[in-house]
DNA sequence: CGTGACTTTGATCAACTTCAAGCTACGTGG
DNA sequence: CCACGTAGCTTGAAGTTGATCAAAGTCACG
C-alpha cells in the first residue's frame, strides 16, 4: 500500500517503456513498492558520481540525462543519454560501484530502486528477472551500437545516426520523432560522438543547407527523415557537397 | 553426476574466472549439471552469428575470440576479443537474438550452458543471480571501455591500451603479462581500434623503435610496461617522434 | 621452391582538428 | 528597459593525423 501515489509504477504512463515492462498487474504493484522514492533534479544536479556505491537503479520519469566517465587525466568521455522509461545506473553492477557519471540536463526526475530488492524480488515476481536480464542487453545492444559509430563512421554519419536515435526514442515515447529539442549542448553532442563541436556545427549546418534537417540552435525538425536514413546507410554518397 | 568430467566446472582451472566464480563448491556441481556441452572449434569456424537464437552462453574454454557486428551495408565492425574465462553470448539477451557474430581466432574449445536452465538455477543457487549480474556488468563496464577510446585517443594511445589490455588479461589468467601471442590479425586489431591496418603496423614498429615493446609479427613482448601505461595516461607527451 | 596470406614501409591526400574571430541568445544589474 | 557580460554556437583559414594508394618484404605451407 505504500507509495500508491498517482505516480507509482501501476498508474505511471512509462510503466510499458520501463521496469514493469510485460509483468502482470499484481506483479506490477509489487514491483512499486521497491521504488524507493522519486527524486527531482536541477539542470547540472549529479543523479550518482563515478566510484559512488552502485545500491540503486535509476529509472527515467521526466527529463533527460547524460552519462560519462572521466578517465586518468581528467578527460571526460560522454557515453550516452537516457530518455524518460529508461534504466540508469547499470555500470555499477560489476564491482558495486558506478564506472559513470550521471547529469540532468535539464529539470527532471527519477525513481530510485534498491537493486539488492529488485533481486530478493526475483524470486517472488515470474518474469522480473527476465526483465531485468532484458535491460541489461538493452544496455549492451546500445553500447555495442555505439562501438560500431565511433569506429568506423565519418562525421556526416555520426551526426546523422545521433538524430536519428533520438528520432526514434522520442517516437517510442509518443512524442513527435521529427521535431523535438535537444537537450544537450553542441559540446556534450560533439563528445559522445568522438568529434569537435565546430565538426558537429558544419556537419548540422550542412544537412539544414541540403534541406534535409532544419535546425535552429537547440530546435531540431527532420524534413526528411528517408534522406537522413540514407546518410547512414550509403557512406560515400553524401560527402558535404 | 552427468559431466563429472576432469574439465566440468569443479575441476576446471578456470572456475574462480568464470561463472563459478564466488558459488559454494555445492553450487558449483550443481551448475556443472546445467553445462550441455563443450564443443571444440577450428581457427575461423563460428561459435554463433549474428541474427542467430541466443539460447545459450558460451564460456571459453581455451583458444580466442572475435566478436564483430556487420551493418547494413555488410561493413564489419569488431567488438571485442574474448580469452579463457570469460562470456560470450550475453548481446541476445535483449531480444533474444546474437546482435554480434563470433569467431575462433585460433583452435578453442567452449562450454555451451543454456540460458533457461541459467535462469532456473537462480532460483536454487544463491548468488548465481548476482553472479549474472556481475558477468553482464563487466560486460557494460568493458563496453564502455571501448566507448572512451574509440571516442578520444590517438592511433598510439590506442594501440597501447590494447596491448595492456591484453597484457591485463593474460596476466589475470596466469600467463605471462608482458611476453605473449596476438591470436588475432592485424586486421583485427585495427578493426577493433577503428584504425586501418598501415596505422597499427605503424605504431607498433613506433613503439618497437623507442625500445618500449619488440615485436616481431605475432610475438610482442613488453620491454618497459610502465613507459606504455604512461603513452595511455598522458597522451601529448608522446607524439611519434 | 613457389604461392598466397599477411605485414611493413613509403608517398600522397583528405577529413577532421585547431586556432581565431564573430555571432546569438539570455540573464542581470544599472 | 536597455546595456552589458557570458555561455554557447557558427564560420573561416591553416595545420595534423591518420587514410589511401602502391609496392616490397616475410612467413607458412604444400
Amino acid at each position: 500500500m505504500a507509495f500508491a501515489s498517482a505516480s507509482a509504477c501501476p498508474h505511471c504512463r512509462l510503466a510499458e517503456l520501463c521496469l514493469p515492462y510485460g509483468l502482470h498487474h499484481e506483479a506490477v504493484a509489487q514491483l512499486a513498492t521497491a521504488v524507493k522514492s522519486q527524486r527531482l533534479l536541477q539542470a547540472d544536479e549529479y543523479v550518482y558520481r563515478q566510484g559512488g556505491d552502485g545500491l540503486y537503479w535509476y529509472a527515467v520519469k521526466s527529463g533527460s540525462f547524460r552519462s560519462f566517465m572521466a578517465d586518468s587525466d581528467g578527460f571526460e568521455q560522454t557515453v550516452g543519454f537516457y530518455l524518460p522509461g529508461e534504466i540508469m545506473g547499470l555500470d555499477a553492477l560489476q564491482h558495486g560501484r558506478f564506472s559513470c557519471s550521471v547529469v540532468a540536463l535539464e529539470t527532471a526526475a527519477v525513481c530510485e530502486v534498491p537493486v539488492a530488492r529488485l533481486q530478493e524480488l526475483c524470486t517472488e515476481i515470474p518474469g522480473l528477472q527476465m526483465q531485468m536480464m532484458r535491460i541489461l542487453g538493452k544496455e549492451i545492444a546500445s553500447d555495442h551500437e555505439q562501438i560500431v559509430l565511433l569506429g568506423h563512421r565519418s562525421a556526416k554519419e555520426r551526426v546523422a545516426t545521433f538524430l536519428l536515435m533520438l528520432s526514434r526514442r522520442y517516437g517510442a515515447l509518443g512524442f513527435s520523432g521529427t521535431a523535438f529539442n535537444l537537450s544537450m549542448r553542441r559540446q556534450d553532442i560533439a563528445n559522445f560522438l568522438g568529434l569537435t563541436i565546430e565538426t558537429v556545427s558544419r556537419q548540422l549546418a550542412d544537412l539544414n543547407r541540403q534541406g534535409i534537417i532544419r535546425i535552429r540552435q537547440r530546435n531540431v525538425e527532420i524534413s526528411d527523415l528517408a534522406l537522413l536514413t540514407l546518410i547512414v546507410e550509403s557512406c560515400a554518397l553524401w560527402r558535404s557537397a
